[in-house]
DNA sequence: GGGAGGATGGAT
DNA sequence: TCCATCCTCCCA
């Protein structure tokens, strides 16, 4: 079994720093949490990829550690948030034992579908980046119930051909079967 | 200091 | 299929 989350419960460190692949498909159907005006939205997690390391050529963090990649470095439960195609800010939770780079990147949450419009439609840009992912700072993730492995649907990451086949064809992108 | 390229999405 | 539009990284 791995690290125990009970509904609701705030996901940090001990849950996160466990491998990606674990982790990953682990966090659907937890909730990504957002505080705005006051408010707290509550939206189920649906999509999700993973990125694996300095060995994964589609990871940032391959070329080694620089000074956007290196929250990665750093420890599980941090926002890794970068600009992307000069308009876009995507959205990453870091995983796994520090001085490993990996992160997943949520791609689907609530009704949004796609990473670009989810930090749109939340509100989300740099100004979260190597944040602890606690309600302090108005984005965090909560647990949910734990899933059927059924439930899940496995395909190979979107957008990363440039990694090269034996990357890019890895079953890294975990969806909700329903969504 | 310059240039290339990118974990997307919306319009054509 | 095109492209908006800019951050980061690498190289000089």
């Amino acid at each position: 079994m791995g690290v125990m989350a009970d509904p609701g419960q705030l996901l940090g460190e001990e849950f996160l720093k466990r491998p990606v692949l674990e982790v990953a498909p682990e966090l659907l159907g937890c909730y990504l949490c957002r505080e705005l005006d006051g408010k707290i939205l509550r939206w189920r997690i649906t999509e999700v990829e993973a990125y694996d390391g300095p060995e994964d050529k589609a990871c940032h963090a391959h070329k080694g550690r620089t000074g956007r990649t290196e929250v990665m470095f750093g420890p599980a439960g941090h926002w890794y948030v970068y600009f992307c195609y000069g308009i876009h800010w995507l959205l990453n939770i870091v995983t796994g034992p520090e001085d490993y780079p990996a992160a997943v990147l949520i791609r689907g949450a609530g009704e949004i579908s796609g990473p670009a419009r989810l930090t749109k439609a939340l509100s989300i840009t740099g100004e979260l980046n190597r944040r602890m992912a606690v309600p302090e700072c108005g984005l965090w993730i909560e647990a949910g119930e734990i899933l059927d492995r059924a439930h899940i649907l496995t395909t190979p990451r979107i957008g990363v051909d440039y990694a090269g086949p034996d990357w890019s064809r890895r079953p890294y992108r975990f969806l909700l079967r329903e969504s």
